[in-house]
RNA sequence: CGGGGAUUGGCGCAAUUGGCUAGCGCGCAUGGUUUGGGACCAUGAGGCUGCAAGUUCGAAUCUUGUAUCCCCGACCA
């Protein structure tokens, strides 16, 4: 600990992983199996998430509401296809105040009975909808192996719910939910990904349809990121809940749901991190500058507050902790990750500058006092441009095209990355190249073009490439 | 849930043919000298050895159970 020694990020991703997760203070394990304790510098990354994303589903005209964190075992029992993909990672409190309870409550997996039990009481008319409703919460899924951030048993998230007379209407909104998550990933988090229609076996229990957004892993792996489901009328049939519309006859509402979790953290400390540890970019950092006044200069701290008084449109934070070394700060902030860090010491008192350091590239750049706004301004965009378009480039750089089974194997074997392949669209074939080489669907692109093509296991034909890749 | 490994001050470790007051490094506190890339000296605080039982004159060490973590599989945001 003494020297904040992180396992190598090159060649031991997951053990770097869990180091930094633990070592800059993001996160800890709690003594429930599988449950972490989100500490204020992860939870700040989360409210960041929450205040950028809640702007624009509010925009969308969706509201927040809350509902109850236990739902009735036998609401789950209404759709067979949902209750089949999460009873085997459900958590059930079967007792209540010392009773055993005769019906036995589920602690919410996901929302969709709840709140569609609720639409149905609420909603009976067309002029009702479109509903939308989003809630910010946690949930919990009993998950046999779990990892921090990335897998955990509990974990927040926001989940929003809409109905529409039409199915065109809530397709159009499952498209709008995950673009805006992508602008999210993007403008926020300075990730790239890549949306598309995930396979039968890989969509949501109960969905009719679900949209991924799928971002690569340094080590080569796919995280699904967030998604985004057109139910069909699947849970208004399943839940008897229908809708008189203008004719007087009834309908039932074509729903969807879409969701984005603290998953998605996990991916943002992967995608940018290297051996020193974080790399924050500006936009979700919780802290954007860290000024550092060179130990034993008399004067720098009044200047170092100074110039946080002139940057308040930045979130800044001085570290005059006494008994540490300039060296020591320096480590510290760059394990966190902070963008930029600011030394002022008695050399720049004399010459009416600052030595600015990034923390993505390592390079210090002296400043005058008086350029110092308009530069830090610069530099912070330019960090949140570079690390996008790094991770765009990786992600570019490591899709391959296979045309054949050994040329797909191969690459499972070394490189790994996305592999874009033909594909018949046929279960068997999926599960077998799953037994082969452990690669599995990840997605269909939403711009994926049609083609003439042959599966590249079976050599049926196939008119559309997959994106195919080892998952988290 | 199956296979493997682990758990000893905050962190990393040491201490078994069962034996003395459970050590060391880092960190932490206090004082001093330092201070522009992980400083140094001195003094000091901090442990019923994951938890629960058992064997024994005596358990960190042996036995059983149990919890949690890590790695590898099957399941997933």
């Amino acid at each position: 600990m003494s020297k904040n020694q992180l396992a190598d990020f090159k060649t031991n991703l997951s053990e770097w992983y869990n180091d930094v997760v633990l070592k800059a203070e993001l996160a800890d394990y709690a003594p429930v199996k599988g449950c972490m304790v989100i500490r204020p510098y992860g939870y700040a990354l989360w409210e960041n998430i929450q205040k950028f994303m809640d702007v624009l589903i509010k925009k969308h005209g969706v509201e927040n509401a809350y509902f109850p964190l236990f739902i009735p075992m036998s609401y789950f029992e209404k759709e067979k296809e949902h209750v089949k993909g999460f009873a085997p990672e459900l958590a059930v409190v079967t007792v209540g105040g010392g009773k055993e309870l005769v019906d036995k409550l589920a602690v919410r997996p996901t929302s969709e009975m709840m709140m569609y039990d609720l639409y149905k009481k609420w909603f009976g008319s067309w002029r009702d909808l479109p509903v939308r409703i989003n809630q910010w919460c946690n949930v919990v899924r009993w998950e046999k192996r779990t990892y921090l951030f990335l897998r955990t048993s509990e974990f927040l998230w926001q989940e929003g719910h809409c109905a529409h007379l039409t199915h065109e209407e809530s397709i159009a909104e499952v498209q709008w939910a995950i673009k805006m998550y992508a602008q999210t990933y993007s403008e926020l988090m300075a990730m790239y990904g890549i949306m598309g229609y995930k396979s039968e076996s890989e969509k949501f229990a109960g969905g009719f349809k679900s949209i991924t957004f799928e971002t690569l892993m340094p080590n080569g792996k796919s995280l699904q990121s967030c998604t985004s489901h057109d139910l069909g009328q699947n849970f208004s049939r399943s839940i008897e809940w229908s809708v008189q519309d203008a004719t007087g006859s009834k309908t039932m509402p074509w729903q969807n749901s879409w969701g984005f979790s603290t998953r998605s953290i996990g991916g943002l400390i992967m995608s940018h991190g290297d051996e020193k540890g974080l790399v924050m970019p500006p936009n979700i950092a919780p802290t954007q500058i860290v000024i550092i006044p060179i130990p034993g200069h008399n004067t720098a701290l009044s200047k170092a507050t100074e110039i946080q008084n002139n940057l308040n449109n930045y979130r800044v934070k001085i570290d005059d902790k006494a008994g540490e070394t300039a060296g020591a700060k320096f480590n510290k902030w760059e394990l966190k990750g902070i963008p930029l860090r600011i030394e002022i010491g008695d050399r720049d008192m004399t010459s009416g500058t600052v030595i600015i350091c990034r923390r993505d590239t390592s390079e210090k750049i002296t400043v005058k006092f008086e350029d110092l706004s308009k530069t830090i301004d610069k530099l912070l965009k330019d960090i949140q441009q570079k690390l996008f378009d790094k991770h765009k480039k990786f992600t570019i750089d490591n899709t391959f095209k296979a045309d054949s089974y050994d040329e797909f194997k191969k690459i499972m074997e070394t490189s790994r990355g996305f592999i874009s392949a033909f594909w018949c669209e046929e279960s068997e074939c999926e599960a077998q190249i799953k037994t082969d080489t452990k690669a599995t669907t990840r997605c269909l692109p939403l711009d994926a073009i049609e083609e003439n093509g042959k599966c590249v296991r079976c050599g049926k034909k196939s008119s559309h490439r997959w994106l195919f890749g080892l998952s988290y």
